[in-house]
DNA sequence: AGCGTCAAGTTCCATTTGGAACTAAATCGG
DNA sequence: CCGATTTAGTTCCAAATGGAACTTGACGCT
């Protein structure tokens, strides 16, 4: 109940190369701590997000929210907010926003959904479209060099397990 | 360059209902999108983060930094608030914040650290270790029931693949 | 058709957040 | 061992956040 499953492997000299780059909570929360899985998670994915969002806000003068909402409509044109908001988890007032400030500065274009007319439908113009194509291949980029530790093979087994949770997350409780 | 490795693969059964139960932007993050790593591992951590940190709030009135920051110092007594900055990411006053409002609580016990008078020693108080013990087997019921759909094995699997992504992760660049 | 409930998006406003400046202590360089 | 730089933690305050109420439209149900 103590430890993680690869707490107890062997102790190899790379394992001990990272654990002394590493703040020591650090290593207990990766190492030793029954909820390995969710804190590891969260671990990968901060060293994907925080750099890639720095760089944006720099760069584009997007926030978080706007860059949400932003990638959301580039990979699929005509999405509502509504499906923003379903799929990144944020606040819809806070998805509101971004999507007004991305209209304001016209890197957003929406017109109203015939189909429900409380609903728009969303697109890119072609400067958000340039942000879009701009900032796809140095994200890329950064997860071939996050994967680049593991072999083809290891790669792929990532990609069906991370697959296979995805699809069994129907069945999680949504509360605890 | 469009879809992730996985997009590919038959459609099985299984993937058919749990796209059914997707928003379809949703369904296009995690299936059609050069990032997928990021976006799964978002998606995921967010399953195990939500439920938790709603429970814990509503059930002990602690905000997330708080319990961010409990739950560091029960996995590891002693450790200072530098150590929870390093490992979670959040902004050092926010974390300041949340040790005062723990210390008024007192669920955390703070003293000098003798070789270091700028900074504090932390533990958790009998309190505090009440929380962290109640806390900790819902945490860990949740993640068994995340991880249910994958075999013995494939947990193993999993574990590993994170455990090797986390050795890798200081040569990651920190800059994109 | 008419009424009650629900959903998309916006607005309001109290609370939270986080960058930057600050204090006090440690560490480094000569 | 003294000044210059760095670090732990706090404080300040402008800005972001997010719950709740609101508006308008959709969708039951009878």
């Amino acid at each position: 109940m103590r430890r993680s499953p690869t707490s107890l492997s062997r102790v190899d000299p790379e394992r001990e190369t990272a654990l002394a780059g590493l703040d020591p909570l650090t290593v207990t929360k990766l190492w030793d701590n029954p909820c390995w899985l969710s804190f590891r998670l969260n671990f990968v994915a901060f060293r994907f997000n925080d750099p890639v969002y720095r760089w944006i806000e720099t760069r584009y003068g997007l926030v978080r929210p706007e860059f949400v909402a932003l990638y959301a409509v580039g990979l699929r044109e005509g999405v509502a907010a509504k499906n923003i908001v379903a799929s990144s988890g944020l606040p819809k007032n806070t998805l509101s926003r971004a999507v007004q400030k991305l209209l304001q500065r016209r890197l957003l274009r929406r017109e109203a959904d015939p189909t429900d007319l409380r609903s728009y439908v969303l697109h890119l113009t072609a400067a958000g479209r340039e942000i879009f194509d701009e900032t796809m291949p140095p994200m890329v980029k950064h997860q071939t060099a996050m994967l680049a530790g593991l072999s083809d093979d290891e790669q792929q087994q990532l990609c069906a397990l991370m697959d296979k949770l995805v699809i069994a997350s129907p069945d999680w409780p949504q509360e605890l």
